[in-house]
DNA sequence: CCTATTAGTTCAGGTTCCATACAAAGGAGC
DNA sequence: GCTCCTTTGTATGGAACCTGAACTAATAGG
């Protein structure tokens, strides 16, 4: 409601972005993109012309398909710019660069032990990975650990991606995920909470991280962050993510939603029996003290992940029964969740997704009574494996530069 | 996301749009209107002029206040068109008429008893009010009732309100209120579950509403239509109504989230204890199980809210039990929500606005607890009485005018 | 009476998108 | 091989919009 006035520039921000976003989904000719945007083929064609002279866009040669004269898709250019996402764990730090065209062209951890660190060493530290990595792609010698088990997670090496190779490319902004609670405005947010790292608890890490960091830079929460991975599933739906703890993201109309002051998403501290055990948060009952991965495993009684799959393969009753423990409290916490905003999809990540075929029924049934004949259409789980968190992040930039596409040109 | 192409013609529009949401804070003159929007004077007056020639728009004569040319403040004109509310409930008609300045121009309330009606004969009755609603109107003998015990509701009348004198108002559209959950596009939702109006189950209202109803027609939930009524109190906040059952709203930037679906909203249905007393929707431990009315008053052994209130004056342990297990379950309910949309203030209506004093300090308690750190800022009482509902659907259309202020000019 | 100040208007200029017409490039049919 | 048709891409004039600067209008103060 509160916006701002438009002139002429912001029209053609506007058409570009919707071009850009056509694009995404796929090379297309100008005429297919006219099509599928309802603009013209001279508005597309003066749009595009300028990315196509600065080397963003790649026009292909005229393939003859059928009858007329062929078309000549534009696609976006092997050396088109990136986005870096970039995210702060407590045993390491994890980056990846993602092009418009949603391939990931870089991608990369190092285990670094955060947890003994001051808030100024966390941010040096992070700031140099993305700076190394930034100048890898700009020389065009960046991993993408294809072919790696992705289970597994990315591993330092120096392979060069399939498209990677060739011109050197440019840094569009990074966004920086944290595991903690962030207050205000995403540019530069404060830790308010921050349990795993709480060095960094009560202060402001844009500042440090900014002059250091490629390109300009948003701070957002990890499992927030983390949604965004996942809108190839759908624009709209609810996600999940177990770790530790449980976070999670709203995703509306295909753009996280980070609420009034940015604390959105605690999907974790929905409650599900006021008089539950005791959470961190303060509260009692939270999804997150039946889901989490501390409570799901100290009731399975296993010592981990890999324990308590190998003891479900066994049909152990006590892994048995934590397991569907913790789909019922989640079922429950989502049914509050989809009755209050009505999303129609929910994707689980992080441990849940490992999970999904167990919790499934339990989450399902809960939603099926409790949403009053509008339950979620599907419940799915990531397939982002341990990068969602950085992909996510990512992404938040590539939306960034779809409302501002005058970011795609090469600074003067 | 999935935006459309746009033309000059919609920069012209969103600027309009821009202009009078300027315009609804109070009279202004052109230049202090530059100086609010941003926009130059000069497309200010270009905006504002075919307005004013139309006769929507008045240019008030020049007040001379401090040095300069004196300002001309422009407002919107007494004989300006205006939005209608029609609110159908188990036992009456109620409408309003409210311009774009807010003022209400007419409102009105008839008994009808809607229990044993069919959709058709709901739909008939409904139609036929609003028509004489916009006959009235029109005429320039639509009432106000003002004056009356703001408690009690409006009632039928023919007093003309002190500006509704004089030129009759064009209607620009209405927004028609059920209580009812619906599904699908606001303009021709389908009814899903009416359990108070079992008969408009199954049926889609706009279709046989249209017809009868002056100007392009919305329908929407009571409760979420009335969270809209509020939104002087902020500009994003959680509604919560207290009716027979419990309703509500998110508005988010000045608007009503109605979700993927257009279910949103329904706070009600948030759980508080898995294990709770069960509920009409098929969950149990809804927060409506605790602070509901049907089941608050049962909880306190009181007839009815008079008696409630008159056993809480004395002090009655039961009515005080009851009244803090409801506020508990309540601010249980709003710290899920809370966590999940991050929304700064809360807003009791409906009943619970009654009762917001001896409610509050449970709700915020529960709040204040589960909530990390970041409570909503405020809980406050709705202050529209009986009115909030209407008020809220005159304020949809006004809302919608806004995106397309074409609406306000006279049909050719 | 003259100047400073603020409000409102006028007009040329630049940008945008669009509609139309036109050139380019290939298939289909004969 | 030729023409006709279909589709793509480009060029051009037109209409709408916002802007900036210049201009007029109206008041206060000296």
């Amino acid at each position: 409601m509160a916006t701002s006035p438009v002139g002429p520039a912001a029209l053609r921000r506007h058409n570009l972005g919707l071009l850009l976003a056509a694009l995404r989904e796929g090379p297309a000719s100008r005429a297919a993109l006219a099509a599928r945007t309802g603009l013209t083929r001279a508005t597309v064609a003066s749009l595009l012309d300028p990315l196509v002279a600065d080397g963003v866009l790649d026009e292909a040669t005229a393939a003859p398909s059928g009858v007329g004269r062929p078309a000549r898709p534009v696609s976006f250019a092997p050396g088109a710019p990136v986005a870096l996402g970039i995210s702060v764990e407590i045993d390491g730090l994890v980056g990846c660069a993602v092009g418009l065209d949603g391939r990931l062209t870089a991608l990369r951890r190092i285990a670094v032990d955060h947890t003994g660190l001051t808030a100024a060493a966390i941010a040096d530290g992070a700031g140099r990975f993305a700076a190394a990595l930034a100048a890898d792609l700009a020389a065009g010698t960046a991993d993408t650990g294809a072919g790696r088990s992705p289970g597994a997670g990315p591993s330092r090496g120096r392979v060069v991606g399939p498209r990677g190779s060739g011109a050197g490319r440019r840094v569009l902004g990074t966004a920086l995920a944290l595991p903690a609670l962030l207050s205000g405005p995403a540019t530069d947010p404060l830790v308010v909470r921050a349990p795993n790292l709480p060095a960094l608890t009560g202060t402001r890490p844009a500042q440090a991280f900014t002059a250091a960091f490629p390109g300009p830079l948003v701070v957002g929460n990890e499992a927030t962050l983390g949604a965004l991975a996942h809108l190839d599933v759908a624009p709209d739906f609810v996600y999940v993510s177990g770790d530790v703890g449980i976070g999670g993201g709203l995703v509306v109309d295909g753009g996280v939603w980070r609420g009034a002051r940015g604390f959105a998403g605690e999907i974790g501290h929905v409650v599900v029996d006021r008089e539950g055990p005791p959470c961190g948060c303060g509260g009692r009952g939270c999804v997150e003290q039946y889901a989490g991965r501390t409570a799901l495993l100290s009731a399975a009684c296993a010592a981990d992940l890999d324990a308590l799959e190998l003891a479900l393969r066994d049909d152990d009753p006590r892994a048995r029964r934590a397991v569907d423990r913790a789909g019922a409290a989640l079922g429950v916490g989502l049914a509050s969740v989809v009755n209050v905003v009505d999303l129609p999809v929910v994707v689980l990540g992080g441990t849940l997704a490992r999970l999904v075929e167990h919790l499934r029924p339990t989450v399902e049934s809960e939603l099926a009574q409790r949403c009053m004949g509008h339950p979620p259409d599907r419940v799915v789980a990531s397939r982002r494996h341990g990068t969602a968190t950085v992909r996510g992040a990512a992404e938040a930039v590539l939306t960034e530069v779809l409302t501002d596409p005058d970011r795609l040109r090469p600074p003067a």
